[in-house]
DNA sequence: CACCCCTATTGCAACGTTGCATGCAACATC
DNA sequence: GATGTTGCATGCAACGTTGCAATAGGGGTG
């Protein structure tokens, strides 16, 4: 059995009160006493009970991550990372997965699932911002990678429109043309694939080239499967083939890959490939994927400074006095075998 | 602000213990009582709280699942699965991370971080059998893929060195002689990596062939890095060049091929290459990998249902009276493009 | 020596929930 | 009609913690 403040007071002889006083170091404690409880603490292996603590408190520690998919390469290392930013806030975080369901988002919004966090991350995928803030309940909450043109809420992410631009450029200034872009997403109310879409337009126009609506592919998730699929029907279409690839995810990038080595497109020389997300994967892949990657030691420290901001802050409050946040955070673009010029490409192929 | 059992007994004009009955079902209520009170919890939109429930009941249905790493493709994929089949009990799941080591894991077995768990779900990796029980607490545990010879709690895990003899066996029987095994980990206590080290010497002799300690590559962790660095280790070590790999993990498997097609080594031609894990990566990766594939749903499912059995029932506790399990889940060998013999290599490689 | 202030310590109450025991009415049984 | 039985509803207490207010002692000051 765990013991408690009781315990340990009787077993050193002080009052309740003094016990929770030498935990906390909340009221002044002689150095006789503090030795003697701190001893019995030790002794007994004391550990405070959250449920009471937090009971009495009306805080749990806890905060909920709601992201689609936990074993998605990206959401994966960012949950990674967001766990350990937490554990260094004395937080403890807890995982939920709307696997981009609608349903699921308004569910774990309202806290059905965890009615216990002191706040939430959420990565919306389903919902659009005016969506989020009706169903939102007075749980504090950062939004990832969201636009949020409402400012219903905290938000960080980086600069969508700018990222895309780059990644195009890069392959515009390597000597390509046709170049595709897969990984819109019309059915989603999630504005990312949206300003993925603008930078990439931007870029092409920049660089007097017309944005083909042939070229761009949309997709019914970010999967490596997806992407698989809409290079094949990228493929099928006809017309003159594609001599580059913007992908809008990485997983999409290597389904894409996949494609070609089965079509027998060669990556770099006949097809350059970008991805966005900066997976492992990529850095591993065959060949090597170039990649768009966003800062996610960042995205997950200043998600969770806005958390604490509002949850510590007296004012705090969704419906408080501080004003949301919209932070950016930096991304760089990786160049990596996929989007090597042709010309060097001895390395490129394996055979 | 949220609403108690107490304004919802307001409202509905009954006692606080009569609502508390129609929420949890526990004891008769009559219909014309149960529909009144529904309405009133529907009015509130009242959620049980959670602290004050769990400090009442002892219990707070949440489970702590103890794993090296979240953003390691396949911990990642077993997490999903171990959150939806909690979902499905109404239980929460809280990750922590132990990043192989030993102290770590030590910390999250004593109960440090999360005093508050049901229940432990934990992949040792640093600490074997022995000490593990010393350090546990009176939490009911779960093991996963340990092979537990002192059997001090439920453990659920695949046939390890079956598993390695068929991939072995696989190897050896599409023409391979020399056939390496990456993967043995000599400083970690934890026995999954001897058990398929002892599955793949028991092919090899089976075959005739004599195991080689030159081809036995070791590693440091059973990550990609690892993996290209093991072999390029195998290959500069001069000798004869192994013709297969068995690697105890997909993701070593990512890693050697990586760097097979640095030094230009063409698999499956020259190199057949078989994993362990059956990660996605490894059905998109160029070429598709090869793998032992254990049954990731089948192990949550499992694993859960022995912390169930712990958890609810009266002598269940780690000391009760419930003997361990010892629970072993199915696998089967993937075959894909990595191990295919080499004459049908026209879409072997990409060129 | 009375007074006050400051420090160290304490007791009481409350957070929201559920286990246990009890109350109360209606109904069946003898 | 008295007694037992059943179905339904309630009140009290307790889980472990902390906020608040109060108390007891010790030392300094007028």
């Amino acid at each position: 059995m765990r013991s408690s403040l009781k315990d340990v007071a009787a077993r050193a002889g002080v009052s309740v009160r003094t016990v929770s006083n030498v935990v906390n170091g909340s009221a002044s404690v002689s150095e006789k006493t503090r030795v003697r409880v701190q001893q019995a603490l030790d002794e007994l292996g004391y550990r405070p009970n959250l449920a009471a603590r937090s009971l009495r408190a009306g805080r749990t520690g806890l905060i909920g991550l709601v992201i689609p998919e936990i074993h998605s390469p990206y959401f994966g290392e960012l949950a990674g990372l967001l766990v350990e930013a937490a554990q260094r806030r004395s937080w403890t975080v807890i995982i939920d997965q709307t696997h981009g369901r609608a349903d699921e988002e308004r569910r774990l919004l309202k806290g059905t699932h965890a009615p216990i966090v002191d706040g939430l991350i959420i990565s919306p995928w389903a919902l659009d911002a005016s969506e989020l803030s009706k169903e939102a309940g007075s749980t504090p909450m950062v939004l990832l990678g969201e636009r949020d043109p409402r400012q219903v809420a905290d938000h960080v992410a980086v600069d969508n429109v700018l990222a895309a631009d780059e990644a195009t450029r890069h392959l515009v200034e390597t000597g390509r043309r046709r170049i595709a872009a897969i990984g819109p997403q019309p059915e989603l109310r999630n504005g990312t694939a949206e300003q993925r879409l603008t930078g990439y337009r931007q870029a092409l126009r920049r660089a007097g080239l017309t944005p083909d609506p042939v070229l761009e592919v949309p997709v019914p998730t970010l999967h490596r499967t997806a992407g698989a699929r809409a290079m094949e029907e990228l493929l099928d279409r006809g017309g003159p083939a594609p001599d580059a690839v913007f992908a809008f995810s990485d997983e999409l990038a290597l389904g894409i890959m996949r494609t070609a080595r089965d079509r027998g497109v060669r990556v770099p020389e006949d097809l350059a490939v970008v991805g966005f997300d900066d997976i492992e994967d990529g850095r591993f892949s065959n060949p090597s994927l170039t990649t768009v990657s966003p800062d996610k030691a960042q995205i997950a420290e200043r998600a969770l400074q806005c958390l604490a901001d509002r949850v510590y802050s007296p004012g705090g409050g969704l419906k408080g006095t501080v004003p949301p946040q919209r932070i950016t955070v930096p991304h760089r673009l990786v160049v990596r075998e996929s989007s090597r010029p042709a010309e060097g490409g001895s390395r490129g192929a394996g055979s």
